[in-house]
DNA sequence: CTGAAAGCGCTTACAG
DNA sequence: CTGAAAGCGCTTACAG
């Protein structure tokens, strides 16, 4: 079944079951009727390769999702996926490592695939700095922001991370804390993690509160293990720490095991904060007081800036995404 | 760049550059060395919409998930994204509702795609029976055993449900336990759960303990938030059980959370045993005994099954892939 | 071993 | 408002 059937079943040529197809004006309402009438009654489905040779493209949005573990992600995914179903778009997704180079890797997809546009979830601006100027087509750079690289075709949503980060140490100073270790991330201050810490900092000097970086953070992955590994290490070069603020509700839940393991009670003995807001954080024993990032208006945003760019042509834009500092059972009033 | 610039540049027809792109065996060395050299000195990416217009269907393989929450899942996932990768197809995943109608779902997307063979990440046998003749590229069924329907284009590859539910059981009553609840999935015999609980049932029988199904079971979706609530329903009609074993992890950790602010402890007043195995299934505190599936294996046979049949046309088949029960410290001895 | 040519199913500029 | 025709980039039967 194909066009020019439809055409000689609905008695039109193959031009206007085309333009019908593709909701063009220039139609008659009695020629669109009969060769809609048509197009059902044989549940007739356009062949897109040949669509999408004559346009020159595919009509599929590449997703890039950077670290498989985490669950923040997972939860953005099925959202993105919903959405881009809702838009009538299909959605091409791609693991990759967490240190791989996505640009790179999206560069080689481009020439492959051709989609029509690409979401990053997580991103190593200094790999955008670097190669995404061989990019030409839309994209959108989700839980990073991409603002200060000005590329005209990248947009970019996030949330404040130094700010909600500065949140969570004031809230801990707040709470008696001093001796503050941070988990997770790495100091490249092209990685989101550096802006947590950034924020770390900033409280700790409003506070005239000591922090060693070098100390007091404990730089890993997004996962479980890792989380659970560093933890380890970070006592062991702090045993004094009263609470640990984990930059990523999967390293948290990773150090809660750990700190359990070490005969550490939480909160009692030490507190935790995450950050991320995912499921899990309130149903882990302590739930975890976290940051809450809106992944439901992340996912939104990010595939709503995307499709408005791809349609219309919109400029690229940088938005922010709200925060909230969930109070849960991993953090204990001290002296 | 196209076909025809490579045959220009290499001084050969655009049938030759074909078909040494194509790996065919008919042409010369000469040719083949000579098309290669402009080939790769300009980076040529042949197009895929004009192949597969040209062959007559897509070169994807299309990945359908049942159930968004379920950790299984998205750990299964990577690992398939990762094979097909390396067998060099392009994969496209589809996020579906757990309860959704995965068949007609993929009928849809063959018109629409024209995917060169389905992996089915969880389903319901009950679509299969029903739609699933209407398909006719190869199909391979994850997580459930399609071998009674005796589709010829539908392989699978599933642990022993029924058995890993029966050793718990026996683990549990060899524990002291006899008043045990069961807590997921729902009755239909075309489940996943199903078999699970038919587990359940042989091992009671055999020790001659009764056991309820109405009663002793909730059926529930494989969420956190369901294991949550539904734990709270069995132990309302249950208030005696000292056992509880949930058919999923992802259910066990919020029915650990339940039994929590329930203020039971586990394992003291009651313990709880999961199944599949998933990360988190280490780190949570308990951390739960439970019948890990091995993920891996069952990702690497699905994939490789699946290109057996594409590329070599094999007969479909069913296979198992181990599981074992992990000890940790969510089960108490009693009595 | 090689090439000219047909054709996969669609869109759209052009002519009416 | 409508249709005949060209062409998107590929593969392959056919002829040599």
């Amino acid at each position: 079944m194909t066009i020019k059937d439809i055409a000689r079943l609905s008695g039109y040529g193959v031009s206007t079951v085309s333009r019908v197809l593709n909701g063009h004006p220039d139609v008659s309402e009695t020629a669109r009727k009969r060769v809609m009438a048509v197009v059902e009654e044989y549940h007739f489905q356009p062949n897109n390769n040949a669509k999408h040779l004559k346009l020159q493209k595919s009509s599929s949005i590449a997703v890039i999702i950077k670290g498989t573990q985490n669950m923040l992600f997972a939860d953005i995914l099925e959202r993105i996926q919903a959405l881009l179903r809702g838009y009538g778009e299909e959605a091409v997704f791609c693991y990759l490592d967490e240190d791989a180079n996505e640009v790179t890797y999206a560069i080689q997809l481009c020439r492959e695939r051709q989609p029509r546009g690409i979401l990053f979830l997580g991103g190593d601006l200094s790999f955008f700095q670097e190669y995404f100027h061989q990019i030409t087509i839309p994209c959108v750079l989700l839980t990073n922001t991409a603002q200060e690289l000005k590329f005209e075709n990248l947009s970019s949503v996030t949330t404040d991370d130094c700010a909600a980060s500065d949140q969570v140490v004031e809230y801990l100073i707040s709470k008696g804390h001093s001796k503050i270790g941070v988990l997770g991330g790495n100091m490249s201050s092209t990685q989101i993690s550096y802006r947590r810490i950034v924020g770390c900092q900033q409280a700790f000097q409003r506070h005239r509160i000591p922090f060693n970086v070098q100390k007091q953070c404990e730089p890993c992955r997004y996962s479980m293990q890792e989380g659970y590994d560093s933890t380890k290490r970070l006592l062991m070069r702090n045993p004094d720490l009263t609470a640990i603020f984990a930059i990523s509700d999967v390293i948290a839940i990773g150090a809660m095991r750990a700190l359990h393991d070490l005969g550490r009670s939480v909160p009692k003995d030490i507190s935790l904060v995450g950050f991320d807001g995912i499921d899990l954080s309130q149903y882990c024993i302590p739930s975890l007081t976290t940051i809450h990032q809106n992944s439901e208006q992340l996912a939104k945003k990010g595939v709503e800036i995307l499709m408005q760019r791809i349609h219309y042509s919109h400029a690229s834009t940088h938005k922010e995404i709200p925060f909230e500092l969930v109070e849960r059972e991993s953090v204990c009033q001290i002296s």
